[in-house]
DNA sequence: TACGTTCTGT
C-alpha cells in the first residue's frame, strides 16, 4: 500500500505497532500523527489494548493542558471497562506533573456505562496522586467501601498518604485499628519513620518497642528511620548506638549513619565509618555523602580527591555537589571535565540540580560565557529549573553583564516553565546595583511582594540600600532602613554610611548611630570607623576621636587573628587585631 | 495483557 500521494505516514502493522512507537517515537509532537490516525480511524478500537500503553506514558510525562486532554480522549474513547489499561493511566499521572489528574481519571472511569470495578492495584496509585486531606478521605472511604481495607498493599499506602499530608493522627488510628496479621514490616516502618522525622522520638521508640521480634530483626528500614531521626534531632550518639545494636545492616544503615555525622559536621566521624565500611557495599549514597560533607565544611580540595578516588558511578547529585566545589575553588578545568563527563554518560540536568549547578560553575570560575552557552542550548531541559536562571542571572550580575543579566530576568518573568524566587530578585538587584538603575531596582523590589508574594530579606533590603545610596537618594535610603521589620545588619548600615560620606550627611550618620550600637561588636567595628571617617571629615575631631578610643578599647580585649593573604601569586600571614 | 508500598544523599 503506498500512502505518499495521500501525505498520511505509513501504518505499521498493527501488531507491531508499540514496538515500532517506542522506538521511533521521542516527543508528543512526533506522536501526534499516530494519535490521530488511530483516533479518527477508530483503530484505536481494533488494535491490541497494551499498544495504548506507549502514547500513555508518552503523554502523561508531559504537563501541557493538550497532552491531559489527549489522554482524556484516549482513556473516555477507547479503554472501555478494560481496567489494566485504566490503571496503567492512573499510576502514569500519579507521578507525573499534574497528580491530581489521576483521581479525575479515577472519576471517568467510575462514570463509565459500564464502569469496571477499581481493584487492589487502584488504589495505591489513587494514594500516591492524592495530596489533600479531603482527597485523602475520600480514597481511603472508597477503599474501605469497596473491601480492600485488609490489603497490605493498600493499607501502607494510605498510611503514607495520610503521613505526607501531616494527618498523621489519622495514619496511626488507622494503624493502631488494624490487626497485626493484616500489617507487615512496610506498616511498622511507615508509621515509624514518620513520627520520628517529625521529632516525636518518644512515640516513635515507644512504637518501636512494640513491634514483633519478626520486624524488629528483619526489617532494617525501621531502624534505618529510627538511625536517621535521632541524627536529624541532634542526637548522633544515640544513633550511633542504635547503629552498633541494629542485626542486619544494610548500605542504607551504613549511609543513614554516615549522613549523621556529616549533618553534625563532624567529618572525621564521617570517613572513618565511611572507611570502615565493607568496601563492596558502598555506593553511590556512600560516596556523596562524604564529598558533600566535605563540600558542607569548605574542604573542598579534599571534596575533588575523594570523587576522583570514587569506585562507583557518580549520579546527578554526586555531580552537583562536586561542582560546587569546582566552583569555589575556581578549578575551571576540573569543572568542564564533569561536564563532559555528565554529557557522555547521558546524565539528565534536570535532575538534581545538575544545570544548574553546570551554570553556576561556570559563572563562578568566570567563565560567563559557557555559562550562558550552556542554558541557552540545553534550555528545553533547563527552563523548568528555578535555580538554573537564577544561576544565570546571578551569574551574569556579577560578572559585570548586568544588562544581560535583567535581559534574563525579564524572559524569567514571561516565561511560564519556572517561576521567580526570593534569589532570582537578589540577582536582578545585585544587576540594578551594579548599573545604578534606580527605577528597575524599585520596580523589581516592587513586585517582589506584590506579584509574586516573597517576602523580603535582608540581602535585597541591602541592595536596595546600596542602591539607592550610591545614587543619592539618602532619605530613600533611610526609609528603606526603617520600614525594615528587621534589624539592619552591619552590610545594610555600612552601605547606608558609605553614602552618607560620599554625600556628607553628617545628620543622618548621627542617626544611624543608634543602630550601629546595637550591631554585634564585631560587625559594629566596621561601621564606628566609618562613622568616625564621615565625623572627621566634618571637623568633629572630638567625636570622631571618641570613637576611635572605643573602638580601641574593644580591641584590646580580643585575641589577636590572623589571615591569609594573597598578592601575587604568593600567601602571607597577617596579624589582625 | 498489568503489578505496586517503607529507610539513606543532594
Amino acid at each position: 500500500m503506498n500512502h505518499a500521494h495521500t501525505g498520511h505516514t505509513p501504518l505499521p502493522p498493527m501488531d507491531h505497532l508499540e514496538e515500532v512507537l517506542r522506538s521511533s517515537i521521542t516527543t508528543v509532537r512526533q506522536l501526534d500523527p499516530y494519535l490521530t490516525l488511530l483516533i479518527v480511524t477508530g483503530l484505536a478500537l481494533r488494535v491490541p489494548h497494551h499498544s495504548l500503553r506507549f502514547p500513555i506514558d508518552l503523554l502523561s510525562r508531559s504537563p501541557s493542558p493538550s497532552s491531559l486532554h489527549r489522554s482524556r480522549h484516549l482513556s473516555l474513547s477507547f479503554f472501555g471497562p478494560h481496567l489494566p489499561l485504566w490503571n496503567h493511566l492512573i499510576r502514569r499521572l500519579s507521578s507525573s506533573p499534574s497528580p491530581s489528574s489521576s483521581l479525575h481519571t479515577f472519576i471517568d472511569m467510575l462514570r463509565l456505562p459500564l464502569p469496571p470495578s477499581p481493584d487492589h492495584l487502584t488504589f495505591p496509585f489513587l494514594a500516591k496522586a492524592s495530596s489533600s486531606f479531603k482527597e485523602g478521605t475520600q480514597i481511603h472511604s472508597q477503599v474501605i467501601r469497596r473491601g480492600f481495607a485488609s490489603d497490605v498493599f493498600v493499607f501502607n499506602n494510605l498510611l503514607h498518604m495520610y503521613a505526607k499530608s501531616g494527618s498523621l493522627d489519622l495514619a496511626r488510628t488507622a494503624f493502631e485499628s488494624t490487626p497485626e496479621r493484616h500489617r507487615n514490616e512496610v506498616s511498622w516502618t511507615t508509621i515509624i519513620s514518620a513520627h520520628a522525622s517529625r521529632g516525636e522520638l518518644e512515640l516513635a521508640r515507644s512504637m518501636f518497642d512494640r513491634m514483633p521480634e519478626r520486624v524488629r530483626v528483619g526489617c532494617p528500614a525501621v531502624w534505618n528511620a529510627m538511625i536517621s531521626a535521632f541524627a536529624a534531632h541532634g542526637l548522633v550518639s544515640v544513633a550511633r548506638k542504635w547503629f552498633d545494636r541494629m542485626p542486619g545492616r544494610n548500605a542504607a544503615s551504613w549511609n543513614t549513619m554516615i549522613s549523621g555525622y556529616v549533618r553534625a559536621g563532624d567529618m572525621s566521624a564521617a570517613r572513618g565509618l565511611f572507611d570502615r565500611m565493607p568496601e563492596d557495599e558502598r555506593d553511590v549514597v556512600s560516596w556523596s555523602a562524604v564529598i558533600s560533607g566535605y563540600v558542607s565544611l569548605n574542604r573542598c580540595g579534599d571534596a575533588l580527591e575523594l570523587f576522583k578516588a570514587m569506585q562507583v558511578k557518580p549520579n546527578e547529585a554526586t555531580l552537583a555537589v562536586v561542582l560546587s566545589a569546582c566552583a569555589r575553588l575556581a578549578a575551571l578545568e576540573q569543572g568542564r571535565w564533569v561536564h563532559a563527563y555528565a554529557e557522555r554518560n547521558g546524565l539528565r540536568l534536570e535532575r538534581d540540580n545538575l544545570g544548574a549547578a553546570l551554570v553556576d560553575m561556570y559563572a563562578k570560575c568566570g567563565s560567563i560565557e559557557s555559562a550562558s552557552e550552556l542554558f541557552w542550548r540545553r534550555h528545553d531541559e533547563l527552563k523548568h529549573s528555578t535555580s538554573a536562571w537564577n544561576a544565570l542571572i546571578t551569574g551574569l550580575a556579577v560578572n559585570g553583564r548586568a544588562r544581560e543579566s535583567l535581559e534574563v530576568y525579564e524572559r524569567m518573568r514571561r516565561s511560564v516553565t519556572a517561576r521567580p524566587d526570593g534569589v532570582t530578585f537578589l540577582g536582578a538587584l545585585t544587576a540594578c546595583v551594579h548599573c545604578g538603575l534606580v527605577d528597575e531596582g524599585r520596580a523589581c523590589f516592587e513586585s517582589m511582594s506584590r506579584e509574586y508574594g516573597i517576602r523580603a530579606e535582608l540581602k535585597h533590603y541591602g541592595c536596595m540600600v546600596d542602591l539607592l545610596g550610591r545614587a543619592g537618594l539618602l532619605e530613600e535610603a533611610e526609609g528603606v532602613v526603617q520600614s525594615m521589620p528587621m534589624k539592619p545588619d552591619m552590610v545594610v548600615l555600612s552601605a547606608l554610611l558609605g553614602a552618607c560620606r560620599i554625600h556628607r550627611d553628617v545628620s543622618m550618620a548621627d542617626r544611624l548611630r543608634t543602630r550601629v550600637v546595637e550591631l554585634d561588636p564585631h560587625e559594629g567595628d566596621v561601621c564606628f570607623l566609618q562613622l568616625a571617617s564621615i565625623y572627621a571629615s566634618a571637623g568633629r575631631w572630638s567625636d570622631a576621636r571618641a570613637l576611635r578610643s572605643v573602638l580601641e578599647r574593644q580591641s584590646s580585649k580580643k585575641q589577636p587573628g590572623f589571615s591569609l593573604v594573597e598578592s601575587g601569586g604568593v600567601l602571607s600571614c597577617q596579624m589582625t587585631v
